[in-house]
DNA sequence: AATGAATGAGACTTCATTCAT
DNA sequence: CATGAATGAAGTCTCATTCAT
C-alpha cells in the first residue's frame, strides 16, 4: 500500500500504529481538507471518501481537530525541526566555498518535500494563516536557544564573507521571504516549482544577501 | 464618527449607503473576524457586538458571506487595481533616475494602507489562503491586458538598465515575495512594518532585480 | 394559559420571561422526564412533545442540563430556603402550645406544595439520588447560620418541654425521615398522601420527639 | 481473591460461575456506577477500570443493562426476602418479652449488611428512584401472600401489646422510613451509621410503634 | 475465552436565515 | 427599518454492540 502523501509519517514509522481503515481516513481527509478547508469539510465527508464509518474517525483521532493536527504535526514536529537543524549542524561543519552552495544546499531537498506533499503543506498553510494557535505552535517549535545558534550560525557566516552585513533579521526575512513566495506560489497559485524557478528564486537571494564584491 | 479601520472604504465614499447601525455591524465583523476568523464567528456574536439586532445583518448584507464580501472586496476592488493603476500610468509617466527611486515610490505608500487597515488586510490574506474562490477573484482582477502593459513596462524598465534580464515571472514573483514577506509577517508573526524595515526590504528587493554593474 | 405543574414559579412571577414556546417546552420536560427520567429523555422528544423546533429548547437554556436546572432550581432556590424560612422565623415567634400544634403548622402546607408540583418533585428527588452536584447543592442551600439558628430553636423547644431530650441531629434526622418516608411513598410508590395519612406521620413524629410525660 | 463489595453474592455462591476477568468487571462496574450513574459510565470505562477488554462485557452479561441487573438483583432477590422471611419466620418463632428487642433483632445486622455493601446498595437506591421497573421488581418481590402473613404477625404482635393499635399500613411506613432514613443518609449525605445513631433511630421507632402504658 | 477495531444509530448542539410584529 | 423568537438542517461526537481474528 504506497500512499504518497504519506512520506512526512513514513520516515519516522509513524504509520506502524494506524490500521488500514484509519490510514484511509488520513489520506481522505488529506484530500478533501486541501480541496476545501478544514471548517467546509464535515466528517461525515470524510467517512464517505475513506468508505469507513464515521465513528472510527474519533476512535483514533479523538475528534474533527485531532484528525486535523494529525496532518499538520508531522510539518511542525519534523519538518521545520529537521530543516533547522541541518540548517544549524550539517551545514555548519562544511565549509562552503560560496553563497550559492550554502543556499543551494538548503532549498533544494526543502522543496522536494513540499513537491511530494503538496495537499498537507497546503493544509498547513491554510491553517497557519487561519488559526492563531497554530501560529504560536510554529513558534514554539524555535527555542530561544535555536536562535542563538542561528545567530552565531549568520555571524560566522558573515565573517566568512558569505553573508553580507545587514542585519541577521534582515537576512532571515529575506530568505523566508523568497522560500515562501515560491512554495505559497506552487501551492496556491499554480506556479511552477521545478528546478529552474528555484534556480531563479536562490539567484535572487544570493543577490541579496551576499557580499557586494569590488 | 471616525473610523481608521474603514479608510478603505471612505475614499470611494462607498459608507454613504450604509446606516449607523450597518456600520456598527462591519466595524464589529472586521474586529472579531480578524481575531477568530470567519468560519468561527457567528452572525449572533457580530450582532451582539456591534449592539444591533441579528436581523439587522442580513436585511443589508444578504447573508453571512455577504457580510464578508463587503470587508474584502474593497481591498480586491480598489487597493490592487489601483496599486497596479499606478504602477502601470503613474509610476512610468515619471523618469526614474533609479532603481531605488522606483521600488520606494512603489512600496511606501501601499505599506502605510496596510497598517491603516491591518484587520481588513488580515481577514483578507486568511481568505486568500483559504478560500479558494478569494484567489481566483484576485486573478480575475488582473485580466490579460494588464499583464501585457506590466510586462511591456519591464521590458521598458530592463531597457532603461532600471531591471536586470531575469524573465519578467521572476522579477514579479521576487518584488511579491519580498512585499508579501514584509506584510504577512507584520500581520501575523507582530515583525515590525516600520521604516526601517521597509527599506531593508527595498534593498533586498533592489539587490535582487537591479542590473549588475561591472 | 394555567400551567399547574408550574406553581412553584408562579409565586415568584419568573415565568414572565418565557415565551409561550417556552413555557410548552418546560412543561413538556416536566412531564417526560418525571415518566422516563433526565437520561432516558432525549431533547427531540421533548421538542416533538412540546410541538416546537429542537433548536428552541437551547435558545433559552442553553443545553439540555439547564433545562433540568431551570425545572429543579426552585425546589432547591424556593421550596427549601421558605421551609426554612418559616420554620425558624414564623414559628419561633408563636407561642405554640404543644408540639402537636408545632409539628402540624410546619407539615401540612408543604405537602400540599408537593401534591400541587408532583412531577417537579419526582424529578428533583431522583436526580437528588443519581446526582451528586444536586446532592451538593441542597447542601450548600443550609449554610451554618442556619444550622446554628435551628440548634437554637430545637433548644428553646427543648426547654419548652415542647421536644425531648435526644441529641438535636437525631430530631432532625427523625423529622425528615418522616417526611420523606411520607413525601417518596407517595411520589414513587402510589401511596396515598390524604390528611389522615399525614395526620398519622405526624402522630408517629410526635410520639418520637416529645417528651414522655409521667 | 477477598472481595468485600461483593459479599451479597458470596453467600450464595453465585460467584462459582464467574471468572476471574468478570469478576474484574463487575468490581469495577459497582465501583463507577456508585460514582458516576448508570447512565453516566460508558461500557468502555468499565472495561479500562477492569483491565479487559471490552467484549468481555457482553459474553457474560449480554448487554449493559445485564450488568447493571447482575448488581441489583441479589439485592432484589437476597436481601430484600431474606429479610422478609426472617422478619416473619424467625423473630415470629420466639417470644419477644417487648418491642424494644423485637426491633433491635430486626435492624442491626440488616444495616450491617448496608454497611458492607455500601457501593451496591447505593446503585440500588439510586436505580429505584431512576427506573420504574425496578420499583416494580421489588414491588413483585412482595406477593399478597407476604403482605398477608405480615398483616398476621403485625395483628398477634398488636395483641401481644406489642405494637400500638395504629393502622397496619402507618406501622409499616414508620418502620421503613426511619429504616430508609438512617440508610439514604449514610449512603447519600455522609451522616454516620453507627451504633449509637441506629439506637437513636430504634428508640424513635419504638417510642412511635409501641404502646402507651397507663 | 478474549480481543478491540469497526459500526452506525442517535444524541446534543450550533447557527444562518426567516418573518411576524 | 428594526427586532429577536423561531426554525430545522447539518454538524460533531458518543457509545452499546458485533464479530473477525
Amino acid at each position: 500500500m504506497y500512499k504518497p502523501e504519506l512520506e512526512l509519517y513514513y520516515q519516522a514509522g509513524t504509520l506502524d500504529n494506524f490500521t488500514e481503515k484509519q490510514l484511509k481516513i488520513l489520506t481522505a481527509a488529506i484530500q478533501i481538507f486541501s480541496e476545501k478547508g478544514y471548517e467546509n469539510t464535515s466528517t461525515k465527508e470524510i467517512a464517505e471518501a475513506a468508505g469507513v464509518a464515521e465513528g472510527n474517525i474519533f476512535a483514533k483521532f479523538k475528534n474533527k481537530r485531532g484528525l486535523l493536527n494529525a496532518i499538520i504535526e508531522p510539518v511542525l514536529n519534523r519538518v521545520f525541526p529537521s530543516t533547522i537543524d541541518s540548517f544549524i549542524q550539517d551545514k555548519l561543519s562544511q565549509n562552503y566555498s560560496s553563497t550559492t552552495e550554502f543556499v543551494h544546499a538548503l532549498l533544494i531537498d526543502r522543496m522536494d518535500m513540499v513537491k511530494d506533499n503538496d495537499k498537507v503543506f497546503k493544509i498547513f498553510f491554510t491553517e497557519l494563516f487561519y488559526d492563531h494557535q497554530v501560529r504560536q505552535n510554529l513558534i514554539n517549535i524555535f527555542p530561544n536557544i535555536y536562535w542563538q545558534k542561528l545567530n552565531t550560525l549568520i555571524d560566522e557566516l558573515k565573517a566568512d564573507h558569505i553573508l553580507n552585513s545587514l542585519p541577521n533579521s534582515d537576512i532571515i526575512r529575506t530568505l523566508w521571504s523568497i522560500m515562501g513566495g515560491l512554495v505559497l506560489g506552487y501551492l496556491f497559485f499554480n506556479q511552477p516549482l521545478d528546478d529552474r524557478t528555484i534556480d531563479s528564486g536562490m539567484t535572487a537571494l544570493i543577490e541579496a544577501i551576499e557580499p557586494k564584491v569590488f
